[in-house]
DNA sequence: CTGTTAGCGCATTCAG
DNA sequence: CTGAATGCGCTAACAG
């Protein structure tokens, strides 16, 4: 590939001019300008990210780490931040971390050694002293949708306990009492929220919570499949099911086609989180709806205010707030009143 | 951050050693490999991916482009080359082109000037000449699912001919006789594949294909809807339907739920691709199922065969051969005979 | 077994 | 308005 200074001789100019029109940093006559352009055009020359950053310290990547790209609400993140990227021309890493901490881990040593320029992460919730790294570095770190026991950067969610709370108090309202809720590690904190949500509707009813409703699984279809069986088979089983994730929504589905239950004569259901497939479910199944795209717009945005504000060179490290938005119920049809 | 120099200087040794104890490039003293060891581990030294890769020309990362990574099918396949990538410390940058030239075109560039080991991807089908760009500068490319015009690399797909044909048969056999399909642009490789496969079968069956029962419509749910209302508005509508993407199969739902038209009472429905939920619609649905292991598998070797023989400075261009796999149809309750 | 040095491709002083 | 020279952090000869 030629280098910018195959163009300068081409041009027959130095390479600092070259450099200059490549990013207009100082004017140039604009006859040798387009000498310089012509030049280009001919080699075909297209500048090296790899030198530039090395230079600049700049790399115009930043890299997004989701637990699953397969679960339609991470790739709509994915998909999302990418959507923001791209005219300004940033490049994504994107990386699965498949629940794991260990290749959590692995990936954050791997966009250390990348200097990537920022991190959105939905962390698997694990303790990661490698967030400490980035912090140290200065590296701007916006968590998105949950949060790490201690965090190094503000926080992109929607509000779990409100959330929670509601789909709980929607049953409740509609009569029903024995309400199961399955999720995975309750430490994760979307999970303590939306737990958190549904004890508090229980309390607000003036009702206990019957613990053995809550059911927590392994993040896997079969283990969750199997754990909706069992709630479904005892004899006092719930009329309702909250599911708490795309996974556990499958699962109990699954039960309940095994088990030929019918939604909602069976049973009722609130899924996270919705999905195209969803609203064609006989009956169209009422689910939360979490406000992808201002999660996506929120978490760009206060990426761009860390890396402005680090930047500034200000020494100070500024705390960006967290953004909390509201995720909606949408009332289709597998819920019914008892 | 520090650098190569800093924990030479600290470990009083040469960069050159250090660089080695990094590399395991050669034999060096365990006694100076120990002291360069705990220089790095007490400066918290990270070399800089981005300096190795200006003086080795290599930046371990390749990029996937595809679609919509929202769509369940690019999604798992984003995911598969992501998990046969990591182990090998490989960082993957993923582009959405959003069957957008202009945008592929963008990011094509954009990898050029990152100067990338390997591309694979899903094309949007439009000729593109910066392909050929890639091509000579012998990055390899690996054309993924659907093949554009002018491809300057192998292709790894599902014969789409074959199960093209295998749908249509399986219709045709129980007794449809008009079956419609719902498919983009017929230019597009796979849709190509799909609808010859179709209409061999008829040929095949000697019976004559109803052009109107042929649906090209924009990738857009609404529009596919539209489209999918109108086939079933007709007083001589189909009795089954063969959806040729998730899309498709989104729309026709969407438009028998409209209708509420039930499947298979009221028309048969064949859905590409497989999900986790076509599986538990009621009834469960009739769909096509491609390979995607096999497929991420297949993409990876041959782009890896391609690095090596790259590597290997062999003047020779060896042209890989493409990989065509098998897709199933999973049969389900969505069909039933007439 | 180890050190010195050149250079990868670029941006950026500092002179002119 | 332009050019020469320096250095970013690292690997790879080449010496020793």
């Amino acid at each position: 590939m030629p280098t910018i200074r195959d163009v300068a001789k081409l041009a027959g100019v130095s390479t600092a001019t070259v450099s200059h029109v490549l990013n207009n940093s100082r004017t140039v006559l604009p006859e040798t300008r387009q000498q310089v352009l012509h030049a280009i055009e001919q080699l075909n020359y297209r500048p090296s990210a790899i030198a530039r950053s090395l230079t600049t310290n700049v790399t115009r990547t930043i890299a997004v780490l989701v637990a699953d790209i397969t679960n339609p609400f991470f790739a709509s993140i994915v998909r999302g931040i990418e959507d923001r990227l791209e005219p300004h021309g940033l490049n994504l890493i994107v990386c699965n971390t498949d629940e794991q901490a260990d290749r959590e881990a692995r990936y954050l040593e791997l966009l250390l050694a990348r200097r990537v320029d920022g991190l959105i992460i939905a962390p698997t919730g694990e303790a990661q002293t490698l967030f400490h790294e980035f912090a140290s570095h200065r590296i701007p770190l916006v968590f998105i949708d949950r949060k790490p026991p201690h965090p190094h950067g503000p926080l992109v969610a929607v509000d779990n306990h409100a959330i929670g709370y509601a789909a709980t108090n929607y049953l409740l309202r509609l009569g029903h009492r024995r309400i199961a809720i399955l999720a995975r590690k309750p430490m994760l904190s979307t999970v303590m929220g939306r737990l958190g949500g549904y004890r508090q509707a229980f309390i607000d009813h003036r009702l206990t919570v019957d613990e053995s409703l809550i059911a927590i699984t392994e993040h896997d279809l079969a283990a969750v499949a199997n754990s909706a069986r069992q709630l479904l088979a005892s004899n006092q089983h719930p009329t309702a099911i909250i599911a708490t994730n795309q996974i556990m929504s499958l699962g109990v589905l699954q039960a309940m086609q095994d088990r030929h239950l019918k939604c909602p004569d069976d049973i009722s259901l609130i899924c996270f989180d919705d999905n195209p497939w969803v609203a064609l479910f006989t009956p169209p199944l009422t689910a939360v709806r979490q406000p992808v795209a201002e999660l996506c717009d929120a978490a760009i945005n206060t990426l761009q205010q860390a890396l402005t504000h680090q930047r500034s060179k200000s020494v100070e490290k500024t705390i960006l707030p967290d953004v909390l938005l509201k995720a909606e119920l949408i009332q289709r049809a597998s819920c019914k009143s008892i």
